[in-house]
RNA sequence: CGGGGUGUAGCGCAGCUUGGUAGCGCGCAUCGUUCGGGACGAUGAGGUCGCAGGUUCGAAUCCUGUCACCCCGACCA
């Protein structure tokens, strides 16, 4: 391909909307265009270039793994969505409409239902599985607030698949296969990434894992562990129970005066007791299907913190909503000296695990002015669940080593589903001895354009992109110097003839463009290797430059077309 | 949805306080000079100033409303 005739519009200036080194380079780069609304970008050719080269690596991987590639409607009946029960459930996410016969239609923002209503119709047998099916297609969600160019659009490109088994182990092996396959294709792709533990939140499901590429401008927080490779998302997080050497206090069970103490920090040190030992009690509003809601108290160790996704999943609630003043005080709640002993049995109480058996406890005694001290837990009946947001410094559970955040970009998600689509859709098949059975399911995500903004930031210099061998839109780029002398363009082409002769997708810079913006332009577009064509012929030579760290070498052209790969480290 | 900000040429911006012929830089086109790190000169094309209403002899500028976009938060596979 030659530059002079690609649509490669690159820009000098910074589009002011652009904050991430990621969105403004491919930007500047001419890879991408805003589309004119928030969240939606055209890919122009460059763009469009690597888009292929990361499929390309996703899809081999993936059939190499056995998996089948199908392309699903993009704009899907709402039926199907009314009959998983997601159809109110998703919320404003999803962009509902009506054709010109009031029928109505969502456009697909993941494709669980129409993969699973073309395998009901079209397997039946447990001889026709395991199965897994997989497109890389566009996908659309409304999101409140899309942002960072590709790497929170509305629309935008998703590898989504979905595999089908006869029983749960079968289904944890495909499971595995995919997380090998996944490490697989991010590890070619060139990416410094972790799989961490995560939540399953609405696509449901049990066990999920996510597939973090570390950056400092990644939305999600992880808690990573120095010992061991455990690592999770912040929301899904465990760690080894606190030990503290402080003492259990010595109080007998009673209810003391605490003028004006309120807070968790302001109770332990009037009552001269370590945080761990006052249970901190959170009032939250938890959000339900059709409107319900419910006023929930949650119980915990005044050094936790409350870890939001957690507790809602502990009450199976939609959302939690924070309280204010009025509301907790018209719902006989005495702010700041809150217990989870309330005289309402009907309120809702989850304590955390780490209150289980404790004694010695203090907590607020309902009233203003009063805490309660020597308050004893041990065999208490009650609902526990893991509640707290993991720290930096806590121990890790599997090793014992210290707990440490950083910051990721999810380009990866998969999940173990079950049945939850299976069942509610009719999802059959019958096993050998002719009973029905629903399917046992598997999903598996992979962000295919978030993965270009992803690689940018991992990957990129204050002079702009340096794309991965495997993600480059082109090879190499062979640059003319000067392009008014015969000489150098002769060269070039016949070194780019030689190039593509060999297989590599090679750009040839020939416009009339002088030598300094030719190089700005090779600097961020990011391709991996230059190869100028310049001045030096006149001794016979030409120069490589590599992108990562621009070192510059001088070989002779026959050379360079013989052993391109001694010069060029193709992927 | 709460808080903050911005809409003027393809891109980046000035002009608005104090109403009076629409401006600069980059880019683009033509010609000439230049040619290894975003060159220089000359000439030129390109904008119903986000939209609607109002005030006024006259509105990019003042007033009201509205829409869009961006940032922080909440939210989110």
């Amino acid at each position: 391909m030659r530059l002079s005739r690609l649509l490669v519009p690159t820009t000098k200036e910074t589009p002011n909307d652009a904050v991430l080194p990621s969105h403004i380079y491919l930007l500047r780069g001419g890879f991408i265009q805003n589309a004119g609304g928030s969240g939606l970008y055209n890919f122009l050719p460059l763009g469009k270039r690597v888009l292929d080269r990361v499929r390309k690596v996703i899809k081999e991987e993936l059939d190499k793994a056995g998996c089948q590639e199908v392309s699903l409607s993009f704009v899907t009946p709402a039926a199907l969505w009314q009959e998983s029960g997601r159809y109110e459930k998703y919320g404003k996410e999803l962009l509902r409409f009506k054709d010109r016969k009031e029928n109505e239609f969502v456009l697909g923002p993941t494709h669980e239902e129409m993969m699973v209503n073309l395998v009901r119709q079209s397997v039946k047998s447990y001889k026709q599985l395991p199965l897994n099916l997989y497109q890389i297609n566009l996908k659309f969600r409304d999101e409140i607030r899309p942002r960072f160019g590709l790497m929170r659009g509305r629309e935008f490109l998703m590898k989504d698949g979905y595999s089908f088994h006869t029983d749960e182990a079968d289904m944890k092996r495909e499971f595995a296969l995919m997380e090998e396959t996944y490490k697989k294709i991010f590890t070619r792709l060139g990416f410094d990434f972790r799989v961490v533990e995560a939540d399953s939140g609405a696509i449901g499901g049990t066990g999920s894992k996510e597939f973090m590429v570390l950056a400092e401008s990644g939305e999600d927080t992880l808690a990573v562990c120095d010992g061991c490779d455990y690592g999770a998302n912040i929301e899904a997080a465990v760690r080894a129970p606190k030990i503290t050497d402080t003492p259990v206090p010595a109080y007998e069970a009673a209810e003391v005066e605490t003028p004006g103490v309120a807070t968790i920090e302001e109770v332990a040190s009037f009552l001269k007791v370590d945080p761990h030992y006052v249970i901190k009690t959170v009032a939250m509003r938890a959000l339900y299907n059709e409107g319900k809601s419910e006023i929930v108290l949650f119980a915990l160790r005044g050094d936790d913190t409350l870890q939001e996704v957690k507790a809602t999943n502990a009450v199976d609630a939609n959302a939690l909503e924070e309280l204010d003043e009025e509301t907790l005080k018209a719902a006989g709640l005495v702010p700041g000296y809150m217990s989870p002993f309330q005289e309402d049995k009907s309120l809702r109480v989850v304590w955390d695990n780490a209150l289980k058996e404790a004694y010695g406890m203090v907590c607020g005694a309902d009233k203003e002015g009063y805490h309660r001290v020597g308050v004893d837990l041990r065999g208490m009946e009650a609902t526990f669940a893991d509640l707290i947001e993991v720290q930096e410094g806590d121990r890790c559970a599997r090793c014992g080593g210290t707990l440490h955040y950083t910051k990721g970009i999810e380009v990866g998600h998969i999940f173990q589903l079950g049945t939850r689509y299976s069942e509610p859709l009719g999802c059959n098949f019958l096993d050998e001895n002719g009973k029905s059975k629903p399917m046992v399911m598997g999903t598996y995500g992979i962000g295919v354009s978030r993965l270009l903004a992803a690689i940018i930031e991992q990957h990129h210099d204050d002079r702009g992109c340096i794309w991965t061998p495997a993600s480059a839109p082109f090879d190499v780029v062979v640059i003319v110097s000067n392009a008014k002398e015969e000489s150098q363009t002769e060269a070039a082409e016949s070194l780019y003839d030689a190039l593509k002769k060999k297989g590599y997708d090679v750009l040839l810079d020939d416009r009339k463009d002088r030598f300094g913006s030719k190089m700005k332009d090779f600097e961020l577009i990011g391709i991996p290797y230059a190869i100028i064509v310049g001045k030096k012929l006149g001794e016979g030579l030409v120069e490589v430059v590599k992108r990562d760290g621009l070192e510059r070498s001088d070989v002779l052209p026959e050379d360079l077309i013989k052993e391109t790969e001694r010069y060029v480290c193709f992927s």
